[in-house]
RNA sequence: GCGAGCGUGGCGGAAUGGUAGACGCACUGGACUUAAAAUCCAGAGUCCGAUAAGGACGUGGGGGUUCAAGUCCCCCCGCUCGUACCA
């Protein structure tokens, strides 16, 4: 019998999905398990992200099953985006028919995959029976004082009338149109989560089982500085500018004020000075990307104003309006103390302004670190620390300047002027103002007679959906026609499959049951922005007493790109892997024949056709082959690279495994171990332990390559060993079945045939998980590398726990060593069971 | 620009500060075959050496700590992710 994936595929999918083998249910009696993997945007057709991605879940989930945990592991869609916009627009169709196809087709091939998902906790956030509870979120959230509205800059392109996505901005263009893109001011929601920022930062400290890099991002993107405020009084004037520092110790180094383009003091200014002016319609033309904004170059424009010194009143302090200042961070202005700060220095070199060192150092300019102080008053002769403390007492005894906490973390705008979200639940009223719609009047649903040939939000232009009448007063209103950024749905969706059936969002008794995420696991990229919203999510509805939980996901893994190599014609054209054709090493296109550039090896990606198509590695391999690919070239959380030789590589060895255990005479034998064990048998039964071990170790760290490396060691080893007598049956046989448990997560299908063959009754996804055996390891005689220099120049076999003596004189005796030791050796280190090392 | 990560044979990768290269791919030789594919067996970091014994070099580059560094520290280079309206 010839191993055909197809066929036994099918068949245990279907089997699972009969026996609702993964479908879950509270259970008080077992310890709950629960394993998310971040779900899809239904673009279409999975791509081996997706492959990647829940291939390891699929790994965790059916491991921790098999360890006695009840499991849940759900799967649903990040429906709502603007793809499905772009898609309405490009084949005129509408967003949400093109979405739930795209749904229909994924779910297919998901399927395909044999994932142990429970297909009853599906959902779409798109479908009003996910986002209504959004809705009531927001109003809670609203009246608790943590949504509000402010006014913002957005990306605005005329031609198209629509505010475009950072990512739609080309070179300053709209993708689309190709118009100049123009800055707006625009009112749009936000969520305070800097409200809750000191507690998001501080419990970072307890994700005990977070990658330290998702950790040390958050925290940076946190961003805690403690400084002061200063308040300056601007001359001739009764304004004051405030401005914030983490350095008030460098003061006596000042030499200017910089203040933010949006800074409401640069609009006072402009208002009498027309350079001024057009020196902030300059700034604001400008990319308001982060990214953009610090490698423009740094300009300024100098106004007419001053401050004073507060120390040293007789020194004047230039204002100058600069583009790198942030009005987002700290008060929108700085003092400019060129020595001891880049940017500042810069600045300073620019527009020749002066630059007085304050702290003392080895000439470095601008000099960043701590020191002691010069050129200073009061603060001379002080480190850092005494000075910063010194200058906010100085400041506070003037009453001008305190000491201050900001952060870099601006609040969450939710705002988005798009038809493809969940409706923001707000009406205004001429008369009573926003009012937060009813709950008993919930959901607001999106419209479907819509039109995308008129320009804008079809939500704005639609002739009747945004009229309403006031929930207050009765009267004529409008909707608000912004949606929910998309991030909203995935900042709580991982709670809402804990129960989906039910009035609420979810009910309290699962989500107390199934909450917190046991293992999340998704792309790196997300590692900052959803997985802080989501964290941020949880507190909020803690703050609203919707639930009573502060962190979502209590271990997390983050997983690299799938790439493959990059193909290209000779005239610069982007090929698919599947038109290039290899022939010593050379590569050649497989219709025209002509020589094909090949490329860097890149993060697969349409644009670059360097794509591989999961649906024709599963028709040809089969999904188990495809799985154990995705698991045994690369660490999950590194960047994995397709090859075609590999994936025969997988196959190969689940065909070797297939005939090996097809082709087992098992009749009339059981795995019952003989009670008298061989050398041999004592061998590869060690051999089994040691695998049982180091397979749970791997999955256990994550390292699931060297899970299916020791997988393959001990294959090796039971289809080496030559098979005598029924006694070497029994053995076989019992590595054999523990094997197949061990590789069970990885390929479950084959793994369940096999059982099935070896005459089992019951299936192999309800197994228990092996626990070694350590009787079995042979521990008596090690091998020892002995080092003259550090350099390995013997190795010798003893016996275990020898004392350093011992290991001495027998190292001692080894050619090699002696010809090494020309001279008594000044000093002997010695491990025991780990080296010995001379040191001559 | 800023923040974070990564860099080990021809390739993917393995290695509590203690034998660098597990396991796999590609490769080479052999067996089987009329032949090929598949399969099985053997070899293999590079260089010197005889195909041996053994040695020299070797984990992006440069320096340092240590009896001992892929691993720890400093500097540099390259690549990747994020950078707040892509998901």
């Amino acid at each position: 019998m010839k191993y055909n994936p197809s066929l036994i595929e099918k068949k245990w999918q279907k089997k699972w999905n009969d026996l609702e083998i993964f479908k879950a249910k509270i259970d008080y009696n077992k310890p709950k398990y629960y394993v998310l993997e971040m779900f899809p945007y239904p673009s279409g057709a999975i791509h081996m992200g997706h492959v990647r991605n829940y291939t390891l879940g699929d790994l965790v989930a059916r491991y921790k099953k098999a360890q006695g945990f009840n499991v849940l592991h759900p799967m649903g869609w990040d429906a709502f985006g603007l793809p499905a916009e772009n898609a309405a627009i490009e084949n005129n169709t509408l967003p949400s028919k093109w979405t739930y196809s795209n749904i229909e087709i994924m779910k297919i091939q998901l399927k395909q995959m044999g994932l142990s998902y429970d297909w009853d906790r599906e959902f779409a956030t798109c479908n009003p029976d996910y986002y209504k509870f959004e809705q009531k979120m927001f109003i809670d959230f609203y009246k608790a004082g943590i949504a509000y509205k402010k006014e913002t800059i957005v990306n605005w392109d005329p031609i198209e009338q629509t505010v475009l996505a950072n990512e739609q901005v080309v070179d300053g263009r709209g993708w689309r149109s190709g118009a100049e893109v123009e800055k707006k001011k625009m009112k749009g929601w936000f969520l305070k989560i800097s409200d809750f920022a000191e507690d998001l930062l501080h419990e970072i400290d307890n994700l005990k089982e977070w990658p330290d890099r998702v950790k040390i991002m958050q925290r940076n993107w946190i961003g805690k500085s403690n400084g002061a405020t200063i308040s300056f009084s601007i001359n001739n004037s009764d304004d004051k500018v405030e401005i914030f520092t983490t350095r008030p110790d460098t003061i006596f180094g000042a030499t200017f004020i910089a203040i933010s383009p949006q800074h409401p003091l640069s609009f006072k200014i402009a208002i009498n000075d027309n350079k001024a002016n057009d020196f902030i319609k300059v700034c604001e033309r400008q990319s308001n990307k982060a990214e953009d904004l610090e490698k423009a170059d740094k300009l300024g424009y100098e106004t007419s104003f001053t401050v004073s010194h507060p120390f040293k009143k007789e020194i004047n302090l230039k204002i100058y309006i600069a583009n790198f200042i942030l009005m987002d961070y700290g008060t929108g202005a700085i003092f400019g103390c060129p020595a001891h700060d880049q940017r500042d220095y810069d600045f300073a070199k620019k527009y020749s302004l002066d630059i007085i060192p304050v702290v003392a150092n080895d000439n470095i300019i601008p000099y960043t670190g701590d020191g002691l102080h010069i050129n200073s008053d009061f603060l001379n002769g002080l480190d850092t620390k005494e000075a910063i403390d010194l200058s906010i007492k100085e400041l506070q005894k003037l009453g001008i300047g305190k000491e201050t906490v900001t952060y870099r973390i601006r609040d969450w705008g939710v705002s988005r002027q798009r038809y493809w979200g969940c409706p923001i639940p707000i009406v205004f009223c001429s008369n009573c103002g926003e009012v937060p719609v009813p709950e008993d009047q919930l959901p607001i649903c999106l419209p479907e007679d819509i039109n995308f040939d008129v320009k804008g939000n079809p939500l704005e232009s639609h002739p009747t959906w945004k009229k309403t009448r006031c929930p207050k007063c009765n009267r004529n209103a409008v909707r608000e026609t912004d949606t929910f950024d998309t991030f909203f749905e995935s900042s709580w969706y991982f709670a809402r499959f804990t129960d989906l059936n039910h009035s609420k969002a979810f009910s309290d008794e699962a989500f107390k049951y199934w909450m917190p995420v046991d293992q999340y696991i998704g792309g790196v990229e997300h590692a900052v922005m959803h997985l802080l919203y989501s964290r941020f999510f949880m507190r909020a509805l803690k703050f609203v007493k919707t639930i009573d939980l502060k962190e979502p996901f209590t271990s997390l893994q983050t997983q690299g790109m799938v790439c493959h190599q990059t193909f290209k014609t000779q005239k610069e054209k982007w090929l698919f892997p599947n038109q290039v054709i290899r022939k010593n090493n050379t590569f050649f296109h497989i219709n025209t024949k002509e020589k094909v550039v090949a490329g860097r090896i890149e993060k697969m990606s349409k644009s670059k056709k360097n794509v591989i198509d999961p649906q024709q590695i599963i028709q040809t391999y089969g999904a188990d082959t495809a799985r154990l690919f995705m698991l045994s070239d690369s660490p999950p959380n590194r960047d994995m690279e397709w090859s075609d030789s590999g994936i025969e590589g997988s196959w190969r060895f689940l065909n070797k495994l297939w005939n090996f255990v097809i082709k087992l005479e098992t009749e009339n034998i059981d795995d019952n171990l003989p009670t008298n064990l061989s050398k041999s048998h004592k061998k590869l039964l060690a051999m089994l332990n040691i695998t049982i071990k180091e397979v749970t170790k791997s999955i256990d760290n994550f390292q699931f390559n060297i899970a299916v490396a020791s997988v393959r060691s001990l294959f090796n080893a039971i289809s080496s060993y030559e098979i005598l007598n029924n006694d070497d049956k029994s053995v076989i046989l019992h590595n054999v079945k523990k094997l197949l448990i061990l590789i069970n997560p990885m390929v479950p299908h084959i793994a369940e045939a096999l059982w099935e063959n070896l005459n089992e009754k019951i299936i192999i996804a309800n197994e228990r998980w092996p626990e070694a055996d350590e009787s079995f390891e042979e521990k008596d005689i090690i091998k020892i590398p002995v080092q003259v220099n550090g350099k390995m120049r013997a190795i010798i076999e003893v016996q275990k726990d020898l004392n350093n003596d011992q290991l001495k004189q027998i190292a001692l005796k080894e050619k090699n060593i002696l010809k090494f030791l020309n001279d008594t050796p000044k000093k002997i280190i010695i491990v025991p069971n780990r080296i010995v090392n001379f040191v001559i």
